[in-house]
DNA sequence: GGATAATACGGAGCGCCACTCCGTTTTTGG
DNA sequence: CCAAAAACGGAGTGGCGCTCCGTATTATCC
């Protein structure tokens, strides 16, 4: 337990208020100053918590996206097929539930900088071994990399947030070209 | 031949100016001041000719969307097989040689709303009969859409404009899925 | 329990952005 | 050549992400 008990209450305030206010109007339209006034804190206070945007969205989508990690792990156990479907399926939901977050999830897997950056880094690592086991089953081509089909499942996630369209369409297509 | 010439002029070098900075620098960081400066016009100009940046990032798009729509109608004519494939890279290539363009793009092909609008829905009919041809030909599965294919290519070139990859493998796996 | 040092708070302010408004200059047509 | 119409230039507006610093709050030590 870190830091002074005020400061901790805060921060626990602004991811609150940011989940909410990101999940309403999407990370881009919300402004950090309503962020900070929903939360019934100073501009400054959320600037000292979060160097920037970026930072507080890492934080509000950081556990889902543990979860995403973890979720893979359970499918290898107990799902013996279509489970690399089911994954992706839960990586696009994720993505959507967060409105504005895939540009930035995209750079950050892409990059492995900022504070979202290890994150996907986990998550990377997670769809690989799930991937190679598919891979060994001949549900999926095998010259495909992780990297890449997480590209892919982020692209056809970005493309319902942009159109606010079903997604489903575009991952069965997806999925006879993963083979 | 409309408006007065000084008019005409200024307009010809502002959307000059725009392509120019727009490929240097992305649409989304360029300022549109810096847009009118670099034409040698003042700012005021600028926002009388264009209501606002999206009419101009439309101009500056619009032929070579055009070219899209025309391409399709050739590539009908004179190719006989691999001619889907062709015009999707071809519209790949568009959008990336125009960064920034894929959000507003997708969002003007989906709603037929602005300036774009009615010429992303002649790129979409020229897609229309493009695909139906390619379906005739079993070179594509028949319950693809127009509007599904092109929402997933501009999925596609809009990975490679956010991680700055290359599109093609993305494009193969995608291909083995429209089949 | 009070004094003091460490820590966090609040909000005014900065630079940049897309975009507006209006007094001034240039073109045009009779 | 001269007015009316049309277009120009650029100062100004509000909102954004983000910074800075004087003030208030918490923790620590006697």
């Amino acid at each position: 337990m870190t830091g002074r008990t005020d400061a901790r209450r805060n921060r626990a305030r602004l991811v609150e208020a940011a989940r909410e206010l990101f999940a309403e109007v999407g990370a881009d339209a919300a402004a950090m100053n309503d962020v900070a006034r929903r939360a019934g804190v100073g501009p400054g206070t959320l600037w000292r918590h979060f160097p920037n945007k970026e930072a507080l969205l890492a934080e509000v989508v950081g556990q889902s996206l543990d979860g995403l990690a973890e979720l893979a792990a359970e499918l290898l156990r107990t799902e013996p097929e279509g489970f690399l479907r089911r994954w992706v399926d839960a990586l696009v939901a994720h993505i959507t539930r967060n409105r504005g977050l895939a540009a930035s999830f995209m750079r950050a897997a892409e990059h492995g900088e900022g504070p979202l950056g290890t994150r996907c880094h986990a998550v990377e690592l997670a769809a690989a071994e799930l991937l190679a086991r598919a891979q060994e089953l001949g549900e999926a081509r095998a010259d495909l990399t992780a990297a890449e089909l997480i590209r892919l499942a982020t692209a056809v996630a970005w493309t319902s947030e942009a159109t606010e369209g079903d997604p489903v369409r575009m991952l069965d297509v997806l999925f006879e070209g993963i083979l």
